[in-house]
DNA sequence: GACATAGCGGAACGGCTCATTCCGTTCTGG
DNA sequence: CCAGAACGGAATGAGCCGTTCCGCTATGTC
């Protein structure tokens, strides 16, 4: 047995397999975070599979969307618990955030949202997702940290106009999303308090100018 | 002349089509702003027309995005121009911002780049637009009022991060996008200065809950 | 060493959407 | 009273995409 899991482990059908089921939920997971409606074939292309190598594991293409959301939703609650132990509630706050923009969780959970049909564990998870962060935000709250008149139904809204920031390569795409984030972070604060700097650059001309250079 | 004038203000299959003129574009507005790539049998039912209708005034559907982006340029630098008079500095960014909100101009213009091939009108008017924005940003950060690590390039980013605000009705969108738009401003707005209580009120649970209740 | 088969790549299929065209009808302006 | 502008909507044809199917290979077992 032992000998056997070792050669499964370099070479063997059945380990090529066992490597295709994280390839294939890995490029599925860029794909569709990058386009929520790709088609089915380019995941498979991303994960250098073939079609049926992915039709083997998932029997629709909404199985696997509904494989992926409930992989978010889990990645929410666990950024979500760490944010929790944070000490500061504030440093809580931006942690929390953060972590949610940072692991591109609105577009795994929410953008998937209506392609599929949830499963009972899915909305358990989205509610007690939503407990959580509501209790890190009221902590924010009571300490005079986060502004007053926000609610936990904002921060929804917060997670989407950063999801919806889509230019180029995922590298950069991070970066511009932490700037903005910044900019939300000044304007969640309380009054009167400024939040600090804003990290990464903005987009360049030529990146904002290729919207106007289709000539086909 | 005179009377036939009128009766073609009121009936007359000329007179219709001159209505439609005005219908199809108004239509075609909405539609598109809603949803930038919904076919063009949405709009000629939203018109009021058949498809016919709307073939006989633009030869392709390409044609009418082309049409519909230049409106929305021109609607850009009409709104810039104004929100230039305004005295104060911050005032006129502000008016600015939330003059490109409300008309969802970013919508018509970014949005729909990159479905049509543009004409030098287009990136003429874009690059009049931008460096309208460029001027009303720089006036007020000049007298302090807006942060100092903004760029004008990062203006296209606030809006296409509350252009990404799509909830139901027209109506709730513009409020929901004057709310975040608050809370942009409040991020802008130079070190330590608090620009105010948010406007309107967050989206209900209910509304955001619905995105789990699909059950086909 | 032979074979049943797990696992796979990719072509083929069928349904669907959508831009565009076509045709018969209606009504108007002269 | 008619030529034809304007129109509604069905027909067309292309393209996309989810899913299935088929032939092949390498593996694990007897």
């Amino acid at each position: 047995m032992t000998e056997q899991d070792v050669r499964d482990v370099l070479n063997g059908r059945r380990a090529q397999a066992a490597r295709n089921d994280g390839a294939i939920l890995a490029a599925a997971r860029k794909v569709f975070v990058a386009e929520p409606d790709a088609p089915i074939g380019a995941v498979a292309r991303a994960a250098g599979v073939g079609i049926s190598a992915l039709y083997r594991r998932y029997p629709s293409k909404e199985a696997l969307l509904a494989t992926l959301c409930l992989d978010g939703l889990r990645q929410f609650v666990a950024i979500a618990q760490t944010a929790r132990e944070v000490t500061d509630p504030w440093e809580g706050f931006v942690e929390f955030l953060r972590g949610i923009v940072d692991a591109d969780v609105h577009s795994l959970t929410v953008c998937l949202a209506g392609r599929f049909t949830p499963t009972p564990e899915h909305r358990a998870l989205a509610m007690q997702a939503g407990a959580l962060a509501d209790g890190i935000l009221r902590r924010g709250q009571q300490v005079g940290a986060v502004r007053a008149d926000i609610e936990s139904t904002d921060l929804p809204m917060i997670y989407e106009q950063l999801a919806a920031i889509r230019h180029s390569d995922a590298e950069h795409i991070r970066e511009l999303r932490r700037r903005y984030l910044d900019v939300h972070l000044a304007g969640l604060r309380a009054v009167a308090i400024s939040y600090g700097e804003l990290t990464g650059r903005p987009p360049t001309q030529a990146e904002l100018g290729a919207r106007w250079n289709r000539t086909t």
